[in-house]
DNA sequence: TACGCTCTGTGATCCTCTTCACAGAATACC
DNA sequence: GGTATTCTGTGAAGAGGATCACAGAGCGTA
């Protein structure tokens, strides 16, 4: 199984983006901030032009499920811009990050006039499902090991160093911080990754991309 | 919480359908048939209009994941229509059925002339978005047990009866047979269900809800 | 430099679900 | 009607994570 077929590109934006371009106002969020909660009341479409957000589900018991980092290039918000209604996600900024972003109106109003707009956000919702679907599976299907090793190499797709805590890469796996540390330190007596604190250095992504595939449930 | 909050209506379709009349050519499938498989190459959008029809995903190890039953009304296919490219599930006959398919070119070209299409379709891609987030967050945080009380109160949502194995219930909830029968079991002594081979009636929606609600993780 | 906080590693125990096994009941089919 | 098949219920054993507990390491900061 190749690495593509688990990363989904949602970064080819380009034309969406030069579609959007005249409706969209500007947005600044410093670390920390929150841009909106789940269950919020919401409806604009954004774009992350430069910094870092965090995607986020919380349960009623207050458990987080870390789902995703967003990259400069990103389009996030569709559910509830294409569906009226409450976030499904919190958003968070991870550092310093510059966003615009189009309210519903304009852009109904844009899609009439450029029915490629339509089109292109039509793909785009194609393509957050598949990506959701993805989600839904691995969650399923994969045992821990191997849902850590698909994070893992997600993550570090850009760099072979990711900057996180076990506890936060914890939450993105959906277990607890006590099996990220023990199998994280198995990997490390196979040579797999190097460790320090707040630090994972990826060595060998196709050992990693091994233990992904070999243990389906 | 309520049951609609758990229950996303995919059913308003009435305008998205009298939208896309024009563009439909119609297909039967007899009961057991396949509609397709996952990983196939299929772009087209479908209605049904009578039967039952199951969506569900595999995994390489040939486990099964069943994710929803359709019922007459429903529009599904939607993401490898909107972003071309391979099934993300199977589509199976429950019953002998009726549907209706566009095709994505039929569609395109249907959206420039009316702008209402666009619009309607991407409301359902919303919903559809929404319904896959709920289905994540509840594999994610809510244990076996209320997994199983939430896909019961889904399933028994038009008649109290739900003509299902134990083992295909099992399939929708991510367990094994034998955790579904004790929890069943549990279930009849303490006078929420009626089980027989088979079948399983449902006696008490509000005590399931309670079951539903009260373990999350 | 010393103190305190956060992060990491790991043992021990508990708990839940799976796996395996099997028996009895219901249904389908010769 | 009798036999085979499928479905259900349940016990017993096993595995894999969660939880609890704690110690040491790294880092910020007073």
């Amino acid at each position: 199984m190749t690495e593509s077929h688990y990363d989904v590109d949602l970064g080819e934006t380009d034309t969406l983006l030069s579609l959007l371009a005249e409706n969209l106002e500007e947005l600044r969020l410093s670390a920390g901030e929150t841009l909106f909660e789940q269950d919020d009341f919401d409806d604009r479409l954004f774009v992350l032009d430069t910094g870092e957000l965090e995607v986020s589900v919380l349960a009623a018991s207050g458990r987080k499920l870390s789902l995703n980092r967003l990259q400069p290039g990103s389009v996030f918000g569709e559910i509830a811009f294409f569906d009226p209604g409450r976030r499904t996600a919190r958003i968070k900024a991870l550092v310093s990050s510059r966003l615009r972003f189009a309210r519903q109106a304009a852009l109904l109003e844009g899609m009439t006039r450029n029915p490629k707009l339509a089109s292109a956000l039509l793909q785009l919702a194609g393509r957050r499902m598949r990506w959701m679907s993805r989600q839904l599976e691995d969650q399923v299907f994969l045992p821990p090991e191997s849902r850590l090793a698909a994070k893992t190499l997600h993550l570090s797709r850009s760099d072979s160093e990711i900057a996180m805590s076990q506890a936060q890469l914890a939450d993105y796996v959906g277990v607890t911080r006590e099996l990220v540390s023990r199998i994280l330190s198995d990997w490390r007596r196979a040579g797999l990754v190097e460790l320090s604190r707040g630090r994972i250095r990826v060595l060998d992504r196709s050992g990693l991309m091994e233990t992904r595939d070999s243990e389906e449930v």
